[in-house]
RNA sequence: GCCGGGGUGGCGAAAUUGGUUAGACGCACAGGACUUAAAAUCCUGCGAGGGCUUAAAAACCUCAUGUGGGUUCGAUUCCCACCCCCGGCACCA
């Protein structure tokens, strides 16, 4: 008979509340500490089939290894603050706290009823102004050792979340949220300094043990070049204002390039600027063919990001009066403006040599310039010609102003000169107001706030303003994992001596999409903290993998218009939480980001075989086990820990297959063969082993149980395989450290063997012990 | 284009310090038992081809881990070349 899901995952629930069964002392260190880290979830509305892949094959390993006596802090909280709820709230008229909160409550107990085992009195929910207020505090230290500026730069504008956004957040010319092609403005904005950490962020990954692709992301996202800079002087050809202007603007020397191959300056036959790069500007007055620069710079500068890449056609315009002399060459040189060339990047100037770059060589096609064949030139040259090496990152700082209501306050506030100052310690959190109109109209809502300002009048005084832009959330969950430790402190942002104790974090697992934007920022708000002594380590994640993704059953990506999307309530409430549990962490390996797709069959045929089991546990006998019995688990509960180890449920839960089949052979089982049988099948299926470890008459919660540890005996004899010729021949039985003259002895009577030698002697014998002998004729 | 990871039955996948018969475990499918019937459950079969015929079965044989070569007594595993898929980066000088 199947066993009713509803009744005994419920039951189940209620008994591990009562007794406190996932609360973690992180004090207690007579056990081994384990900190596993899954990403904790933004409070979406419903909890989808995603996030039950997230959260329910964590849950297995995180219970097993409890089981394996290990002091195991598995948390969870929300990323609170963000669009969606704001968007939500201007959509539905609704406050964007309300509409939060109603989602954690909701998905609080959805998490619930997939049998986790949580931490829940160490939650951390970004938006509850206990949390905020520390964010607030660590900016106000970066912002103290010079590492959040606010400074005037070309930024990346999404013109449907009318915000600005940070590199990471604009994926092929687009908004990583809604998809828009974003804009480039010139704004002054607050950027976090995560380029002064470039090298160290580098270097840092050849430490952790992580999987190479997600640590080669990484490093392209970084993108080291090394190379030189190198100065062109430049000269003037055009009118009669020439040298008045030439002792006027000093500045107007030399223009800086950087190459990564500083020994083929010889060829290098002219110069181009980035259409962005101030010189353009500052030359205009000199340039004689000024209409055509502008009206190329003004024509690139109406470009999205996209637009600018997709037309890969070289353009340009030379600018006319005006040349550079080759330092190595001393040959006047022309120069151009082109939109291949990118202000973003080295110095925003290139010198150009068409023999050596593809793209120069494209260009100088076009425009008929001099290809030069060359010769290179050593250090010594190039040190001669005022060349420094240099190392250019293709990494930008973070920008984390968001012109948004929905997130953490920047707790900065302005003297009547405009200076930015760090609100003091005593005065956070800098609480988000509520008096505000949040429609985005492009200009930041807390602008409209009437408290806001009276707020800091009152505290800083007359003609002090408030900042009005609210951090982007990635600020908020670059730390959450630190105040999991001690997320009530409201003296501290952490607890120093329990960071000591389990810092790093041992294992998190989490998205891929995470990989060139929480990851990193993660990893250098870490090495900041370590800088200024506020944590421990200076990596926060010693493992981390990436899981993979669930498809629709289609095998297409799930989407409402596409109609495939599955819900994961329905075959909750049909097959029971255990089922779909069991079902994700045997549809494919957990260590690796594939796409596996939905299967609603195999959802049920997982609980058939749960159904089986729980029939199986009706044959109890009190016999004792067999030894083959006790080998057979013993195999089971080693292959599991190992698989457990690198993430592979999969192949687990088919060992766990293997052995119900073995049991389901027998008339009766032992009693305390099921026994261990539902201890091993507990951190799949919670609810079912605690429902049967019941049954069985057993006291307790399966859950406090160890894992069983039986050794296995090795063999005193083992089956060497026979070959002639590399094919199968038949096998003999041999002792362990049995002679190649003994199997060989023991090879030549069998009958097959003989046949296939047919007479010949062996030319020569390969004899691998314990594994096979193989007759060469 | 560059970097990384892959390509194994109808499907999800096992097995790689080279070593037994590739495809564990499961899904789907087919046949059977039980049942008045169905569901549920259980049993059997299930890479391709040959053997093979009127039909069925077995022994046995050949081929088969993207394609083509190579190394080796032995290759899904190692090497070379190529094709395809996924992910990252990309006019980054």
């Amino acid at each position: 008979m199947a066993y009713d899901h509803k009744e005994i995952e419920k039951k189940a629930r209620e008994k591990w509340s009562g007794l406190d069964l996932y609360h973690s002392d992180l004090t207690d260190d007579t056990r081994e500490l384990y900190y596993l880290l899954v990403e904790f979830p933004y409070p979406s509305g419903d909890l989808h089939i995603g996030h039950w892949y997230a959260f329910a094959v964590t849950d297995i390993y995180a219970r097993l290894l409890r089981m394996r006596g290990k002091n195991v802090l598995f948390p969870i909280g929300f990323d609170a603050f963000g669009l969606p709820a704001e968007n939500a709230a201007i959509k539905h008229g609704v406050n964007p706290k309300e509409w939060t909160y109603e989602n954690m409550a909701r998905m609080r107990e959805q998490l619930a009823t997939m049998g986790s085992s949580f931490d829940w009195s160490k939650e951390v929910v970004t938006c509850e102004p206990s949390y905020y207020q520390w964010t607030q505090w660590l900016f106000t230290k970066l912002f103290e050792h010079n590492l959040a500026e606010r400074r005037l730069a070309a930024v990346k504008w999404c013109p449907k979340d009318q915000t600005v956004l940070a590199n990471e957040q604009v994926v092929d010319g687009a908004c990583e949220r809604c998809g828009t092609s974003v804009e480039e403005k010139h704004l002054t904005q607050w950027f976090l300094k995560i380029t002064s950490y470039a090298e160290r962020l580098l270097t840092g990954l050849d430490t952790l043990s992580w999987r190479e692709e997600i640590k080669d992301a990484q490093r392209a996202w970084i993108g080291k070049s090394e190379g030189a800079k190198l100065k062109f002087s430049l000269q003037f050809t055009g009118g009669s204002e020439q040298e008045e202007l030439q002792t006027v603007s000093s500045n107007l020397q030399a223009v800086e390039v950087f190459t990564t191959r500083p020994d083929t300056v010889f060829g290098a036959t002219y110069v181009v600027l980035a259409p962005e790069h101030p010189l353009v500007l500052s030359l205009m007055k000199k340039v004689l063919n000024k209409k055509d620069v502008k009206k190329y710079v003004s024509a690139t500068a109406k470009k999205t990001e996209r637009e600018r890449s997709e037309n890969k056609e070289k353009t340009g315009v030379k600018m006319e009066g005006v040349s550079a002399i080759n330092p190595a060459t001393k040959e006047e040189i022309p120069i151009y403006v082109a939109d291949y060339v990118l202000g973003s990047y080295g110095t925003g100037a290139v010198m150009a040599v068409p023999a050596h770059d593809e793209r120069d060589f494209e260009f100088a096609k076009k425009f008929n310039l001099p290809i030069l064949e060359t010769e290179f030139a050593d250090w010594n040259t190039i040190a001669e010609i005022g060349g420094v090496k240099t190392t250019q990152y293709r990494i930008r700082d973070w920008l984390v102003s968001r012109q948004r209501y929905w997130g953490c306050p920047i707790p900065i506030v302005y003297d009547p000169e405009g200076k930015p100052h760090a609100i003091p310690a005593e005065h956070l959190p800098w609480l988000l107001p509520t008096d505000v109109d949040f429609k985005p109209t492009g200009k930041a809502p807390l602008a409209s706030s009437k408290e806001l300002q009276e707020r800091v009048t009152k505290i800083f005084g007359e003609g002090w303003t408030p900042e009005y832009d609210t951090l982007d959330t990635f600020v908020d969950s670059s730390w959450y994992f630190l105040r999991y430790f001690d997320s009530k402190n409201a003296h501290n942002f952490s607890n120093a001596e329990l960071m000591k104790k389990w810092l790093p974090i041992n294992r998190y697992s989490g998205g891929s999409e995470h990989t060139t934007m929480h990851l990193l920022y993660a990893r250098f708000f870490i090495k900041v903290l370590y800088d200024l002594a506020l944590v421990p380590v200076d990596e926060p994640f010693t493992e981390r993998f990436n899981r993979g993704i669930i498809m629709g059953p289609d095998g297409a990506k799930m989407s409402k218009s596409k109609g495939n999307v599955v819900n994961p309530d329905e075959f909750v409430l049909k097959y029971g939480a255990d089922a779909v549990r069991i079902y994700l962490a045997f549809i494919g390996p957990y260590n690796e980001p594939r796409s596996y797709p939905w299967s609603l069959e195999g959802v049920a045929s997982m609980r058939k075989f749960l159904d089986r089991v729980s029939r199986l546990v009706e044959k109890a006998d009190s016999k004792a086990v067999s030894d083959s019995l006790n080998q057979a688990f013993a195999r089971t509960s080693q292959k599991i820990s190992e698989d457990g180890n690198r993430f592979k449920f999969n192949t687990s839960v088919a060992a766990l297959m293997i052995l119900v089949n073995e049991l389901e052979a027998l008339e009766t089982v032992p009693k305390s063969a099921l026994t261990q049988l539902v201890i091993m099948l507990a951190p799949f299926a919670p609810h079912l082993a605690e429902h049967l470890w019941e049954k069985l008459g057993e006291e307790g919660s399966v859950h406090q149980q160890l894992w069983p540890v039986a050794s296995i005996i090795t063999a005193s004899e083992n089956e060497v395989v026979v070959q002639v010729n590399g094919k199968r021949r038949g096998s003999i039985t041999l002792t362990v450290n049995g002679s190649e003259s003994d199997a060989l002895t023991a090879a030549q009577v069998i009958p097959a063997v003989v046949a296939a030698l047919a007479g010949k002697e062996p030319k020569r014998v390969v004899y691998v012990p314990g594994k096979i002998i193989n007759l060469v004729v």
